[in-house]
DNA sequence: TTGAAAGCGATACCAT
DNA sequence: ATGGTATCGCTTTCAA
């Protein structure tokens, strides 16, 4: 009977007479497979986690989850998979956790794309260690363990950056850091430093972390002022703006003698069109369900992480290098 | 065993040495209960369903979906429960089903709330048949079947509307109906008509349907003009706005010569601040999972609609009735 | 080809 | 007080 519903009725080679005889009944009797028992025997449910550290729908308007969560469940829906959305909080800290005086609620869905920008490498640790499939948006490293990331190219997206520059006939560069210990940072960082050195250019960047507001070092703007460099790769939005004020005050304007680009994605209204990346969060959430998809699939196959290509997106703070530029 | 994972240690008066032995062993060999295996045998996962018939998170920023979630969710939370997304779609024209092919994919988890604006009648009614334990959003009458239904109460909030021109004095009244044969919509009216009744106001609603933009019939608008009425009770702003721009047309001004006001909720920056309603839309999330829980805990029981109270803001399109208007 | 039976993991009851 | 066992509904294997 159950090669009838499962559908193997090709490679069993039932008899067509049984085929519709069995079918029959099951409409008679109104039969309905039950999904729970089907799962306690295969353990797959079609069931999806989507465990997020922080909760999802208040924050919804907000573009760091929903844009990530339109791609999970449009990919989801697409390959006909539901969602299970972990909610329920884990300690009085209000804080989310997977493990809830030691049980791994995750375990109803076959598997799960856990996000957030706190998540706990403690429990991504322990998962991996159960054995449990998932996968990570942003990447996320933790020491003795292998955990799947889907996770934006930053750093094919900030090499290009610096090729771009680099094309334009910028020699000397600077970075400008967001001063974050995040790996997506490192991501970044890597890339520029990378294309920096393939591409021979001298890299001109201030020695410490940015101060309060984003400003950076003022001896090194001292040094920029002085034509020191003529284009700047920024971290984050927060902290090309400071720069670029800093560069007025010095009588300096942007792109015209010193060229900047944001690491990052920046809202299409904001005043500045800087040049920046496109982050591309709702394709990274589709990737995401297909690469943890792949994992139950393949529970064998050890998945490196996932890197989704960034748009470089060109606005009006990229410039070839001025002629009055001291060489 | 059993009883000491299941907290049982009181009633079942387990020694402590026993108790802490088990709990060690626990420990020792890491066991994890399964909660696919749980459900199977106890019929109870934690686990909230919630199905809506178009896809949740592209819509997610518009009003409709989003404030419902938002309750669905901080509610599920509190009471520790997870909730499973139902997005994979059934058949080949896009909407969402909840059967497939016979199959009730609701069935992973405990019960459902389902919303939706174009609720499918006929899976309701078989779902109810199924026994399946939901509630749904909004009301939804289905010949021959008893669903539970959480509603704003717009029956009580068109009464208290009413109720309000009544005191300041209005005695004859109308109403602008949408035209559209749907639940909420017949709620309002019922609430109108009642306490138009109980306070013995005179009803001067225009006859027919509204016309293409929501405008109503020329006639009628005439008889308003000369003074048939002082007050008008609106099923929706774009009945309202047109009705307001007739008067003015005609001279008359809301709502120095007519009071107007809406049984809807308006955005807070519309271009004209309404008397309305408030839609108690997250309170309405919130209670649909305290009544599906209820449901859950207490089979048996025959729940009828619950009612969420609207509340009645006071804008700028309410005022008494003026001296010179024709008695 | 078809039917019978073992087992997935947890709970609840009935013996001990 | 504790250990054993039937049961939830399904899939898969093994016999007939």
């Amino acid at each position: 009977m159950s090669r009838v519903i499962g559908g193997d009725t090709d490679a069993a080679r039932i008899p067509e007479a049984t085929v519709r005889r069995i079918q029959e009944a099951i409409k008679e009797l109104g039969y309905v497979p039950n999904p729970t028992a089907r799962k306690l025997r295969t353990g797959r449910n079609r069931l999806l986690g989507v465990h997020t550290f922080e909760a999802v729908f208040p924050r919804a308007r907000e573009d760091f989850y929903f844009e990530f969560l339109l791609g999970i469940e449009e990919r989801a829906e697409e390959i006909d998979h539901d969602l299970v959305l972990f909610t329920s909080t884990g300690g009085a800290d209000g804080r989310r956790r997977v493990y809830r005086d030691g049980v791994n609620r995750l375990n109803v869905a076959d598997g799960a794309v856990l996000l957030g920008v706190a998540a706990d490498r403690a429990e991504l640790a322990r998962l991996e260690a159960d054995g449990y499939p998932f996968v990570h948006i942003g990447r996320r490293e933790v020491p003795g363990t292998r955990i799947t990331c889907v996770v934006p190219d930053y750093e094919s997206a900030a090499a290009a950056i610096v090729d771009r520059l680099a094309d334009l006939g910028h020699t000397r560069v600077g970075y400008l850091s967001a001063g974050i210990d995040e790996e997506s940072y490192a991501d970044r960082r890597r890339g520029y430093e990378s294309a920096v050195a393939r591409r021979g250019l001298r890299d001109v960047s201030p020695a410490g972390p940015p101060g309060p507001g984003g400003v950076p070092d003022a001896a090194w703007l001292d040094r920029v002022a002085d034509g020191a460099l003529t284009a700047v790769v920024a971290d984050a939005e927060w902290l090309a703006h400071p720069f670029a004020e800093a560069l007025a005050a010095r009588g300096l304007a942007v792109p015209r003698d010193v060229s900047v680009a944001v690491l990052e994605g920046v809202a299409a209204d904001a005043p500045v069109r800087w040049d920046c990346l496109e982050i591309p969060r709702r394709e990274v959430g589709r990737v995401a369900i297909d690469t943890l998809v792949g994992l139950l699939d393949e529970p064998g196959r050890d998945v490196t992480d996932v890197l989704v290509p960034c748009v470089v997106v060109e606005g009006e703070t990229v410039a070839g290098v001025s002629e009055g530029s001291a060489g």
